[in-house]
DNA sequence: TGGTGCGGTTGACCTGGTGGAACTCCAGGA
DNA sequence: TCCTGGAGTTCCACCAGGTCAACCGCACCA
């Protein structure tokens, strides 16, 4: 069952945005779509919500795999009444809540450029259409949601900890946005090593944000510490060390 | 005539607002506003282009002021026709771009607690809306975009600040949003610092992360540089010194 | 054979939003 | 003084997205 409608799924989804690109968004009403799908309007409504649905079909998909994946990784939050109890979390070594992230986002860019003719047709549809680019921020913004919540549930609740989450989500989704648009301009290109790198620098300030000014300010979950010393330019090699010598007190 | 036009403004936008809250928005009828703004129909779809947008109708101007005010810190992009000519800008040293940023986000934020009823009466209005609530989104991604933009025109154009760049803009619109939020559910606190030792804290990982990996990798603006070491945790203040000796060369 | 439930269909209905035509008011110009 | 043009308003008709409730066909099951 679920295979057919699938594929009557798909077939309104390519005949939807096939007519959106073909006579414009606005001159397409819901009819002629539900007319080139062969369904009644009023199940087109059922199927998606709404017209603007159809074109972001998949992504809901998508991002509850995304939600999903994240939940895997923290077995212990399954049972929401026990993790009550301890309020310092037990911190598992072999997960890094900010690479787990990096993880997802990866996923997300996997799956737009797996689908690659589908995603430049949308891509392609959102150029034109402002209404939809807006309504495509939306769903963005969940995956931002998100990423936010897990960090905020697995990383230690301190303020400044809580402030490095929502940033590093955040920077991880635009990152992630700026990339992806970089591949639909020009889809010959192999942006993968890009987003990497870009994520490896990002994770790379959001531990040492996470330090914060005061020195003991929550340690980074790797069982290390973090010493950041800014000195003139002109300072020698030996100044500087003796400047964090001080600095460590 | 402006006074007159703006005093009826408000009157609908408050008539909107309040007719929103008690009633309920989906049954609120546009009608209604009107007729509770003492004017027709069609002459509220002439101020507001549309329903929701009664309910912004202030952000639009916000944004506005925003752009003008980052716009103001760079005179020499008043001419775009000259500026292409200096592929490498010159470095205007009293200005940060990253600091002008926070600027704007923290002039956005005072407007906020400055129309303080305003906004808690379309906070609590944004609570029970979710089509609202995405919409508020968009606005704010506009103010995201205003900042990249601002960034990616004032600093260097190399791939790795341009990601910084990005990221920087992409958290102080998610932080600044959050700390907001923090105020509307308690209007009591004031969370100006909290506000500011934020961005503080985004600033310092941003100058950190532009430096990447390479410790020559473009110095920041302010002549300095930055040295960071990572250590082990049950190091001696002398082994940390010296390992930052050690990376010095 | 006769329920029972479910997805699809149908048609009526509501409302946001647009566009056009008429009207008023006001400024300026011959 | 009268004309004219433009801006703002109102009314009206219309389109199209979205909802609702009733109904239909069909498979499954006792």
């Amino acid at each position: 069952m679920t295979a057919v409608r699938t594929h009557t799924h798909a077939q309104a989804v390519d005949a939807a945005i096939d007519l959106f690109t073909r006579q414009g968004y606005e001159r397409t009403t819901v009819e002629e779509i539900a007319d080139a799908a062969r369904v009644s309007r009023a199940t087109f409504f059922r199927r998606f919500r709404s017209k603007e649905d159809v074109v972001f079909a998949d992504h809901e998909l998508l991002l509850e795999e995304v939600v999903v994946m994240l939940a895997a990784t923290r077995p212990e939050a399954r049972q929401s009444e026990e993790s009550m109890s301890d309020a310092g979390r037990a911190w598992d070594p072999d997960v890094d809540p900010y690479l787990e992230v990096c993880r997802a986002a990866r996923m997300v860019f996997d799956h737009h450029v797996g689908q690659r003719e589908t995603s430049l047709a949308r891509y392609a549809l959102l150029q034109q259409v402002s209404q939809l680019r807006d309504r495509e921020l939306v769903t963005t913004h969940r995956y931002e949601r998100a990423f936010t919540h897990y960090l905020r549930d697995t990383l230690s609740p301190d303020r400044s900890t809580s402030t490095a989450s929502i940033a590093f989500a955040a920077s991880v989704v635009a990152v992630h946005n700026a990339i992806l648009r970089r591949w639909l301009r020009n889809p010959g290109l192999d942006l993968r090593p890009d987003l990497e790198e870009a994520f490896a620098d990002l994770r790379r300030a959001a531990i040492l944000g996470s330090g914060g000014t005061a020195p003991a300010g929550g340690h980074p979950p790797s069982g290390r510490r973090v010493v950041v010393a800014v000195v003139d330019a002109a300072a020698g090699a030996d100044e500087v060390a003796r400047a964090v010598r001080d600095a460590l007190g």
